[in-house]
DNA sequence: CAAATGACGGGGT
DNA sequence: AACCCCGCCATTT
């Protein structure tokens, strides 16, 4: 184990904290998963530390999508299907696999939701 | 040790 | 909207 190494165990212990904080129903992107954990531009960092993270940590993966509302995984990747199970299963809407972000993001559509027509 | 690789992001065309 | 291009940064070749 090498200090530098340890520096980067820390920081993605810092990303996965941090998506543990991500409520289910709700998605965040990778960039700003990073950047809860105190991490500027670390987007590809984020995904090298879910694609690191052992099985058993049970963390909500599927929660995170790409900026621009699509999932991250091409769609012929199984995985994609499989995200795309899992975030219906919370109620959140996907269309051809993209996710309404100023709906479902962390932190979105909360201050707008009472000035919605009660349907 | 240099080069390639990604579950990325933002800007420009 | 759909691309292309480039910057980013840990991990893998």
């Amino acid at each position: 184990m090498n200090p530098a190494d340890d520096a980067s165990t820390q920081r993605h212990q810092h990303i996965l904290a941090a998506l543990r904080q991500v409520p289910a129903g709700r998605v965040i992107s990778y960039g700003r998963l990073a950047a809860r954990a105190g991490i500027a531009r670390g987007a590809r960092l984020a995904v090298a530390a879910l694609r690191l993270a052992p099985d058993e940590a049970a963390l909500p993966w599927h929660r995170v999508v790409r900026a621009d509302g699509r999932i991250g995984f091409p769609p012929d990747h199984p995985q994609h299907a499989e995200q795309v199970r899992r975030l219906r299963d919370e109620g959140v809407v996907v269309h051809n696999g993209r996710i309404d972000m100023t709906r479902f993001a962390l932190g979105a559509g909360e201050a707008s939701d009472w000035l919605l027509p009660a349907d």
